[in-house]
DNA sequence: GCCAACGTTGGC
DNA sequence: GCCAACGTTGGC
C-alpha cells in the first residue's frame, strides 16, 4: 500500500496519548503554523503519524491514522486554518525519545530535528522503518 | 521592503 | 529558568 508518513506533536498537558486511545477518533485541531498547515493539508486518508509528547516526556508514544482529510478548523477564529481525524492505531512498544533519535546518525534528516518548533512534518518511508525498528512497531 | 522588537515553541 | 529558533508585528 502507498501511503505517507508523518509526525505530529502535542504537549501531553494539553492532549495526551491516553486521552486520543480513550476518545479513539480525535480531531487534530489547532495547528496555527502555515507549514504545519501545509502538512496537515497533504495528509490522505490511510496515512499514517507517529504521536510525539513534546515538552513532557519528549518520545513517540504511539501511532495513529488519518481517517478524515483536512477541514475547517472549527477551532479557529478565522478563515482558513484546518484539522484533520485521526484514530488510534496502537502504542509504541517502547517510546522513542528525542535523545535516542538525535543519537541515531540516521535521523539527523529527520524534519522532527532538523525544526523543532514545527507542530506537523513528514517523515520518509526510510525514517519511519527505522523508528518502527527503535519502538518494536510492527506494521498493523 | 528592511529590520528591530517581541512573542511562542520546545529543548535543556 | 534559560536560551535558540523562528514567526509576526510595526516603524521607517
Amino acid at each position: 500500500m502507498s501511503r505517507n508518513y508523518w509526525l505530529v506533536k502535542s504537549e501531553p498537558d494539553a492532549f495526551s496519548w491516553d486521552e486520543q486511545v480513550v476518545n479513539d477518533v480525535e480531531p487534530w485541531t489547532g495547528v496555527r503554523n502555515h507549514q504545519a498547515k501545509k502538512n496537515l493539508a497533504a495528509m490522505k486518508k490511510g496515512d499514517r503519524a507517529f504521536f510525539y509528547h513534546s515538552n513532557v516526556g519528549r518520545e513517540i508514544v504511539g501511532v495513529v491514522e488519518v481517517v478524515k482529510e483536512a477541514y475547517p478548523d472549527p477551532s479557529a477564529e478565522s478563515e482558513s486554518w484546518v484539522c484533520v481525524d485521526v484514530k488510534a492505531v496502537g502504542p509504541m512498544p517502547r517510546p522513542v525519545t528525542l535523545a535516542e533519535i538525535k543519537a541515531s546518525p540516521d535521523l539527523a534528516e529527520l524534519a522532527l530535528v532538523r525544526q523543532s518548533r514545527l507542530s506537523v512534518v513528514p517523515v520518509s518511508e526510510e525514517h519511519w522503518g527505522i523508528l518502527c525498528g527503535m519502538g518494536g512497531w510492527v506494521e498493523k
